[in-house]
DNA sequence: TCGACATGTTATAAAGCTATAACATGTCGA
DNA sequence: TCGACATGTTATAGCTTTATAACATGTCGA
């Protein structure tokens, strides 16, 4: 595996890359959403996103399903499409978390020099 | 504000996915580790990132900017960039928080499954 | 002050992404 | 079985991002 720019990166590297670069698009984080609390068929989804062309849909969908964010499978002539959140707690546990605690000690330090300012 | 289909979006929309943008290259993931524990200058970065262009460098450093996760201030002929974490905060908060527990409560599920079955 | 240094600006080629069109396949039910 | 339906495939125009080049500006110190 190689990035653009020919060095080697690591598989998990890739699989994370792909994760970010899907949650990159705001149509496929919004279809995220819309199968956050059930599966829905292809069909559906593009009923919920009718300024989208059908195709358009599909290939989010695609780029969704390769970073593993969405699992397909069919049932007889429809596809059903399910969501893993599994990638995006591993890009949270990995990486996101740090930077979400390193800003809640920011506004801690932030918030106990005021206090100490303003006693 | 309105995207490249011409719909209405509101602001907050914007800033975030500057933000889900800006966290989607690989390369400044990179930058942002580097400046996690120190702000450092755009010459130090350049030359941790010697297979990087400078000119590629800044306009990586831009986005990040025009994202809200680097603050740049001039001292004298030098360009000090420092992470400023709150953003990635903000769409954990708002976003991918609810999936990282979604992912936890579905694993929480699967073990008290598997352990009602093998007792 | 003047030259070396650090950074900034503008332009551009190449690669990638988004949205769509046109056509193909597979499946259900009357 | 056969037509309507749901999905799949391939190709393509237009826009965006990435990396670089060439040139410009501002600043420090000998």
């Amino acid at each position: 595996m190689s990035s653009r720019r020919g060095e080697r990166v690591s598989p998990e590297q890739v699989d994370e890359d792909r994760v970010f670069k899907a949650l990159a698009s705001s149509t496929r984080r919004q279809l995220l959403d819309a199968l956050k609390n059930q599966a829905r068929t292809t069909g559906d989804l593009c009923e919920r996103f009718p300024h989208l062309d059908r195709c358009t849909v599909m290939q989010h969908l695609r780029v969704l399903e390769a970073a593993g964010l969405v699992i397909a499978q069919r049932k007889g002539r429809e596809r059903w499409n399910h969501l893993d959140p599994l990638p995006i707690k591993h890009i949270h546990d990995r990486w996101i978390g740090d930077y979400a605690s390193a800003a809640v000690g920011m506004l801690a330090t932030l918030k106990s020099d005021l206090e100490r300012r303003t006693p």
